[in-house]
DNA sequence: CTGTAAATTTAGGTACTCCTTAAATACCTC
DNA sequence: GAGGTATTTAAGGAGTACCTAAATTTACAG
């Protein structure tokens, strides 16, 4: 049921990109240990949800509505690890992986506040 | 990659045994709004990890671990929707929409520290 | 008992997601 | 412009979850 896997490769293109601004597809293949044919058909699909600008052989950069959705989940991501380990004191490999698993699920609204009990900023 | 619907059979099982103790094909297909194939196939699986106990045409009831495993997601379900809702003051129906994404996915110990935070206690 | 209607299961499919390997194609450098 | 590398296309597999229609079983009415 999942877009859970379209975001987790928006935010590895986010991880990637970041510097360069651009990523090839057997970079991001060997990153998300997944064939680069596997890359290339999940890129089709995230560019027609408009989220990467992708063009064969050039590789992929995010568009805007894809980088505000990348940087919205790693922030996610980032608040949920920081509010596991700050405020519920879980060890930091368990944080990781439930911030892994509920990242996708988690609104604007709850990480927000999640965020201010941990007393940090969190910013992407 | 889910057991998530897995999940979700086994907790509404337990929803509809409290009490009878079995609950019919028929009765968890349109409680769950699918198709009482879809159910039987389901509960086939279920049998399998061992979670109910499943005999044609007679209906099914939880196992030992089946009864465990579905109380265990009730009550992490009912601390989520506490804590969005009484510590992250959370409006009642979008805590109720992420509880049941992240119900599957939180542990033990973050759901221990999330109930003592809501100042309440969450048994089933 | 027995016939039949209702409940349930089986059979056969569809759709989606995500992945793979092998073959074809484009790119780039020498 | 030729060859090697990167990339894409083609074809397909495995898993999940669902459906409809046909067959089976159950259970009850007579």
């Amino acid at each position: 049921m999942s877009t859970d896997n379209r975001e987790d490769y928006l935010i590895n293109i986010l991880r990637l990109t970041e510097g360069t601004g651009v990523v090839k597809t057997t970079e991001l293949a060997n990153y998300m240990k997944v064939s680069p044919a596997s890359v290339t058909e999940m890129l089709k699909v995230l560019q027609k949800e408009g989220l990467v600008n992708y063009e064969r052989y050039r590789g992929v950069s995010l568009t805007e509505e894809g980088n505000v959705k990348a940087r919205d989940l790693r922030r996610k991501h980032h608040i949920m690890e920081r509010f596991l380990t700050n405020v519920l004191e879980i060890d930091h490999q368990d944080a990781h992986d439930q911030a892994c698993a509920v990242e996708h699920s988690i609104s604007e609204d709850a990480a927000n506040k999640m965020c201010r009990m941990t007393g940090t900023k969190v910013d992407g």
